[in-house]
RNA sequence: GGCUGGAUGGCAGAGUGGUUAUGCAGCGGACUGCAACUCCGUGUACGCCGGUUCGAUUCCGACUCCAGCCUCCA
């Protein structure tokens, strides 16, 4: 067993995982780029959302302040022209998808960032950047009012991606454009348009491109140098790789201590995109399927790796958390876990230090689960053979699960989730559930069968136990 | 072409230089009127070829295949 009490991250810049040590000692300052606000978040969104709020939620538990901040782009080509495809206000446009977002990461229990800073918000920031890196030689305004960063001026360019400035040039998928010192430059502030939404500049009348946003919103937030910089995994290149020169041009310093990438949700082993057309929106999937199911999915693979989804992917995660539910169940549960140790102190210490073990291994939950599940069945075996045992043991899972941000349902109301499909209503159910036992009390097994099979045809099994009989609703086949 | 990752039992998915991941499914048993739930038991799995080693799925090298990035994308 790993006695180390070493937190291990894997930083992307370095390759290899890194004894993590904040600049601060407690304290944890992250960034994760955001969503581009102008459609709804799909699953790939939520893999990122999901996987940044349980690094938050354990680095919280292990004691750290965390400082948690998490940006919004609410000003870009695409959304201009969403916007103009809805004869839509971009305002209301940006809105709309910024309430669904919340909307949505509520839903998956993703606890809000402590800050959400929005591009447009932070236009002089974004500015006096820009200033800072034309004064210094990093940046030039082109005749076209565009101002471009200069990309072979910073030294390190390329580092995050172990790439070759010459080498990415004969890749040639770069753009020419007249306007640029080199065909490598990328914009830091773009000439509106006439009737473009724009903002005054030293430079006329422009936005900012995207990259800035992030080194200018990122600086305001958590200053010059941070502790973890994250995002999904397609933003490594040009986007971070063009954070790292802005902000350490501008700053002349380190910007980011360690970068954390999340892997890819796949489709049928491509990758889930907008541009490929093969994604599934959040709200898409929470129609058919308890948000907490959609959790695991995630939760149940390293944040690193890709996972591929799938309809089925979706129905074993949702066994898997039966098996929770199960255990927990018929245990009395008060409210949310609470801090602090489970009861009376009872509760075999072991699993807390296994668990911990496996997240400080950069943030292993797939491993971390299966303790939970070993934790489950001690409990399952504490019911019957030590009851006295058993709420604290129930209490430790919730306890555990919470750092997941699992498990915090109750029992009964996940094991009948999906209610809003439910072929009957729970009072209809109640009453066969009725007539059931009083066929069997009358030993009239048959009648008591044939109850049981006409609710396992709609998808309702019925459990049996020695307070009474309650019941799983399990969707019948087909569904995404 | 360059740069990253990956290839584990029927499926999903961790991990390890020699010893049980875990979950789902399967099989045997217990419980049950019969089931469901639960418990107990049960699987000679580590892409291919070489090398290092007393011993490699785990380390090294080549190969094959898959995915991502190199253009907006989480």
């Amino acid at each position: 067993m790993n006695v180390s009490a070493d937190l291990q991250i894997y930083n992307t810049l370095t390759r290899r995982k890194e004894v993590f040590t904040p600049i601060e000692p407690g304290r944890v300052r992250m960034y994760v780029c955001g969503m581009t606000v102008y459609d709804y978040c799909h699953l790939g969104h939520a893999r990122v959302m999901v996987a940044f709020d349980v690094i938050t939620r354990y680095l919280r538990h292990r004691g750290y302040d965390v400082t948690y901040v998490r940006n919004v782009t609410d000003i870009d080509d695409k959304i201009l022209r969403r916007a103009d495809e809805n004869g839509e206000a971009i305002s209301s446009l940006t809105e709309r998808m910024i309430a669904a977002m919340h909307e949505d990461e509520a839903r998956l229990s993703v606890l809000p960032p402590d800050q959400e800073p929005r591009a447009t918000r932070h236009i002089d920031d974004i500015i006096a950047m820009i200033e800072t890196l034309i004064a210094k030689e990093y940046a030039y305004a082109a005749d076209n009012g565009d101002v471009y960063y200069r990309v072979r001026k910073f030294e390190g360019y390329g580092k995050l991606n172990n790439r070759d400035l010459d080498e990415m040039r004969s890749g040639a998928r770069v753009e020419v454009d007249e306007h640029k010192e080199d065909p490598l430059d990328f914009v830091l502030w773009k000439a509106a348009k006439p009737g473009e939404a724009s903002w005054p500049s030293p430079w006329g009348e422009g936005r900012p491109g995207w990259h800035i946003e992030c080194s200018a919103m990122s600086k305001c937030c958590l200053g010059d140098t941070f502790d973890i910089h994250g995002g999904g995994p397609d933003l490594t290149f040009p986007h971070h790789e063009n954070e790292i020169a802005q902000s350490e041009a501008a700053n002349g310093t380190t910007f980011v201590n360690t970068w954390m990438h999340a892997g890819a949700v796949r489709v049928n082993q491509e990758k889930m995109s907008k541009s490929l057309g093969n994604f599934f929106t959040i709200r898409e999937v929470l129609e058919h399927h308890d948000p907490e199911v959609v959790r695991y999915l995630l939760v149940a693979s390293h944040y690193r790796s890709a996972i591929n989804y799938s309809p089925d992917s979706l129905a074993e995660a949702r066994k898997s958390l039966e098996r929770f539910y199960n255990s927990l169940e018929g245990m009395t549960l008060d409210g949310p876990a609470r801090d602090g140790r489970a009861a009376d102190g009872e509760v075999a210490p072991e699993f807390e230090t296994r668990f911990t073990a496996a997240m400080d291994d950069d943030f292993n939950t797939p491993e971390a689960l299966s303790v939970l599940f070993e934790l489950a069945r001690e409990l399952n075996r504490a019911k019957k053979e030590a009851p006295e045992r058993a709420p604290a043991l129930a209490a430790e899972l919730r306890r555990l699960g919470a750092v997941l941000g699992l498990l915090q349902q109750e029992p009964a109301t996940f094991l009948k989730a999906g209610a809003s499909d439910l072929p009957l209503s729970e009072a209809e159910i109640q009453a066969k559930i009725d007539a059931r036992a009083a066929a069997k009390k009358a030993k009239d097994f048959a009648t008591a069968d044939a109850i049981r099979d006409e609710l396992a045809a709609l998808g309702i099994i019925l459990k049996d136990a020695r307070e009474g009989t309650s019941w799983v609703f399990e969707k019948p086949e087909g569904e995404t």
